[in-house]
RNA sequence: CGGGGUGUAGCGCAGCCCGGUAGCGCGCUGCGUUCGGGACGCAGAGGUCGUGGGUUCGAAUCCCGCCACCCCGACCA
């Protein structure tokens, strides 16, 4: 068993951080703050890269690539933006170093001092609606669909592997409209898309809703934000879309002849994920022997691990085995062959599960005698042995199985930890003892909810989309609510 | 930014209180035996003790400064 490991009853956060080591997800770098994405890490991530470009591209969108420096004075033109990014920006203020004069080493050149400072994108909506004043007169420019992959800098004062980095990557979409309704449809679509992308491919549950005023974007009217509920209890945005409205175009003076020939402000959405998804995945399947993966987003689904003695027997094996793997691949099934000779099996077999690979074939002599394999399943750890006949099929299967399983262990899970509650004591149970959501009646004021925050940590994640009507008391208050809304403590 | 902690071999740590030959485990290299759940034996290699100053005959160890990282808070995707 994975003896290194600390057990996730233990302490949840140190099993974390050992687990993106370990299997060599990330590591810190020697900047403060920020990790390096090891190659098994990165293989991941360009895994959701690939289906969620995909899906972009499906609904419309096209990428682009913008300025990582951004003008200082660009940054103050939306009031609330500027306010909510102001405390975390990377600022760069020089352009040129230089040898010290009394030989020190290298200094800042002091007379390098930039004009007008640029800030290092928190994320661009500002240079982006800069831009698109140049780009849109008329109706007939609308609508601009576009994503941009990129790296932004949040100058965080704590950061966590994946989950909360200074320096992280991500996807932000930012497109015009000409109408309201189009800009939030755009909104809406964008958050189904990354739903499904959660739940089809990730298989994490989440819950679609909206954000309260306070818990909203800088700068957007509505931030609409898929929630889901890692292990421990606590909650993770997993993504958020908004719907700008017509802030940045006031801001950056965009406006668009209509077909009548009148001038108007054109409407906005931006929209991202980033590399936090890694943190979600990874705390919503994983277990004590490492990282579980779902198959679709494994950098390998199958790995193949030889047992033999002596150089013989493993001629007769990679032979066999060279046959399996090319008709796995060409079933679309992606296979690591480990016949390295410098590690036993045992050692491969927690090497793999560490990693998460979602099944493994082990082939011996004895499977090669019997024309057999043992199958074994990374997220049950059940193990049994099979026929190379209708191998393909079974891995094919048993694939699905896992992604299945994966989903649907994930969701009784949060189905499990989700409470109604209706009374304050209730409210403190959950949020304090048993972790989960507190689904709970909220008076709709700003002031209620800052109060519950400071008073239990607890915020608002959303109001959920599916949310019923429903009248009812606030838990802290007393007053009249017209629905159920989803608290808990969060990452 | 406040509180706490840690910097000694690639990694994890001991040594520091009480100054005097720099150590342990894992990993690494070589050879041999092993190989169906993290093998074993033998032989080796590897260190400006974070950094700058001070005290001392002598500093990993004592004193002062600095830097970095980690954990807990406030801030946040």
């Amino acid at each position: 068993m994975s003896k290194n490991l600390t057990k996730r009853a233990e302490d949840y956060s140190k099993w974390y951080n050992e687990l993106v080591v370990k299997a060599d997800l990330a590591e810190n770098s020697g900047v403060r703050g920020s990790m390096v994405i090891k190659p098994y890490g990165f293989a991941i991530w360009e895994k959701m890269q690939a289906e969620l470009d995909r899906k972009f591209k499906a609904t419309g969108h096209v990428n682009a690539y913008f300025p990582l420096f951004i003008p200082k004075s660009y940054f103050s033109k939306e009031a609330s933006h500027v306010d909510g990014f102001a405390k975390e920006c990377a600022v760069v203020t020089h352009y040129r170093l230089k040898n010290a004069d009394d030989g020190s080493g290298i200094i800042v050149d002091e007379e390098a001092r930039l004009e007008e400072e640029l800030i290092v994108r928190p994320t661009s909506e500002t240079i982006i609606w800069d831009t698109y004043r140049n780009w849109i007169q008329s109706y007939r420019d609308l609508p601009i669909l576009i994503n941009q992959w990129a790296n932004v800098v949040r100058w965080e004062m704590r950061t966590r592997l994946f989950l909360r980095t200074a320096e992280f990557l991500w996807q932000e979409g930012h497109t015009a409209h000409a109408t309201r309704q189009e800009a939030e449809e755009e909104t809406r679509m964008i958050l189904d898309l990354y739903a499904d992308f959660a739940e089809g491919f990730m298989a994490m549950p989440v819950i679609k809703g909206v954000k309260t005023e306070s818990e909203r974007f800088a700068g957007a009217l509505d931030t609409y934000c898929i929630e889901a509920l890692m292990q421990d209890g606590k909650a993770l945005q997993a993504g958020t879309s908004h719907f700008l409205g017509q802030n940045f175009a006031k801001a950056f003076d965009v406006k668009y002849a209509t077909r009548e020939g009148k001038e108007e402000y054109v409407w906005a959405t931006s929209w991202g994920v980033s590399t936090r998804l890694m943190g979600a995945l990874i705390m919503t399947h994983s277990d004590d022997n490492g990282l579980v993966l779902p198959p679709k987003l494994a950098p390998f689904q199958v790995v193949i691990v030889p047992i033999y003695r002596g150089e013989d027997e493993l001629e007769e094996i990679n032979i066999k085995v060279s046959e399996i793997k090319q008709s796995l691949e060409q079933a679309g099934i992606s296979v690591k062959y480990d016949n390295r000779d410098t590690h036993k099996p045992g050692w491969k077999f927690n090497e793999y599960e560490l990693k998460g690979v979602p099944l493994r074939i082990a082939i011996g002599p004895r499977d090669l005698k019997n024309n057999s394999v043992e199958l074994a399943r990374r997220d049950t750890l059940q193990k049994e042995v099979v026929s190379m006949d209708g191998l393909i099929a079974k891995v094919l299967d048993e694939l699905e199985q896992i992604q299945t399983n994966l989903y649907k262990k994930a969701l009784d899970f949060r189905e499990a930890n989700m409470y109604p509650v209706d009374s304050w004591d209730e409210f403190l149970e959950v949020i304090e003892k048993k972790g989960g959501f507190a689904v709970a009646h909220w008076d709709g004021t700003a002031e209620t909810e800052e109060r519950i925050k400071q008073e239990t940590k607890a915020t608002i994640r959303c109001i959920p989309l599916k949310g019923e009507k429903e009248e009812g008391k606030c838990i802290r208050t007393g007053k009249p609510s017209t629905g159920r809304v989803i608290f808990a403590k969060a990452y």
